[in-house]
RNA sequence: GCCGAGAUGGCGGAGUGGACAAUCGCACCAGACUGUAAAUCUGGCGGCCGAAAGGCCUGCUUAGGUUCGAAUCCUAAUCUCGGCA
């Protein structure tokens, strides 16, 4: 019996300390889904937290300028979560990141088709209107389906121009079979979320967040800071927030309309008992 | 006190007699997204009615004025910023 505990939600909701309570109480172990805490060195900026006595997997598997996506991310998790099963354990994966989470738990046939390099740098100086010109051209019947927004979109054309013009299938990977998937939903109201957005935003800033980036600067990952929140407008503080509070509503969209969700309302002062009562009946089933 | 410059939507900032409810950017709201998802992209964004087309009202510091017509010209007031005292 292959059960999956899953807790995602927007960003400063506590979702590790949670999960690292769950994973006491029902055997389990953490497994990050957050694309931000893959890169290494970048702990506080990304709030990257070490729950005591819990193992958590899924931070630092590439250095801040490494390629990172979804692909590489399933083909690790995946990994680690047969891996728990074989020690008998509970998989708990939790993070924000909702498309790698979908990505574990759904088949995603198209994601490890390989990048095309050579096609990519044809692409890269063309326009969306171009890119869509092209793509009407060579493969007209995928380009009407596009909606509006991916049709304007040079980044998403480029990617299906790329997995249209590859004939190497997507390998399986040691995909986990889950007999059971739990998914819990961790939100709050907005002025909530924005009120704990901005007290953590606050506690990294006077907590190393300084030394952080300046350790990343010598080690040459400026590219990685610039484009990354919290990093990027670093040390203005006001922007930090609004950029992390937009995040949050970006993650908000994506998960609003998974319909698997068990939401909770962290303002609420019971939900934690309630999402124990909720796993022990599911765990034990 | 005198001389200059200026006051535009939540903010920055265009417009300098009609095409202006007012380019654009930010913020904000809603959304898309099966290999960059921290990304990228779409729509909306004065008020009211409407599904929409569209209609009505208010509006560019304030008060007057000129004009068929003003955010744009004139007068005065208030405030801000520079220079001289």
């Amino acid at each position: 019996m292959h059960k999956l505990l899953i807790i995602c939600g927007p960003t400063a909701t506590g979702k590790t300390a949670l999960a690292a309570r769950l994973a006491k109480k029902f055997n389990g172990e953490l497994v990050s889904a957050d694309s931000r805490q893959v890169y290494k060195f970048m702990d506080i900026g990304t709030g990257k937290d070490w729950p005591e006595g819990i193992k958590i997997w899924g931070y630092d598997l590439v250095n801040p300028d490494g390629e990172f996506s979804v692909s590489e991310f399933v083909k690790f998790a995946e990994k680690k979560i047969n891996n728990i099963y074989k020690r008998g354990k509970l998989p708990i994966l939790v993070g924000g990141t909702g498309f790698y989470i979908k990505a574990i738990v759904d088949d995603l046939d198209r994601i490890h088709i390989p990048r095309n390099l050579k096609l990519r740098k044809e692409l890269l100086n063309k326009t969306a209107r171009e890119l869509y010109a092209l793509l009407l051209e060579k493969f007209p019947k995928e380009a009407t389906k596009l909606n509006a927004s991916d049709k304007a979109n040079p980044r998403r054309l480029t990617r299906l121009l790329e997995v249209l013009n590859t004939d190497i299938l997507p390998h399986k990977t040691g995909k986990p079979r889950f007999d059971d998937v739990l998914w819990l939903g961790l939100m709050a109201s907005k002025d909530e979320l924005a009120m704990r957005i901005e007290n953590r935003v606050e506690n990294r800033a006077r907590n190393g967040m300084q030394a952080e980036v300046q350790s990343l600067i010598k080690k040459g990952y400026t590219d990685a800071l610039a484009k990354t929140i919290g990093y990027k407008d670093w040390p203005d503080l006001d922007k930090w927030k609004t950029e992390e509070v937009k995040y949050a509503k970006r993650q908000m969209t994506w998960f609003k309309k998974e319909p698997r969700i068990n939401w909770f309302d962290v303002s609420n002062s019971n939900f934690e008992q309630r999402i124990e009562k909720l796993v022990k009946k599911w765990h034990n089933k």
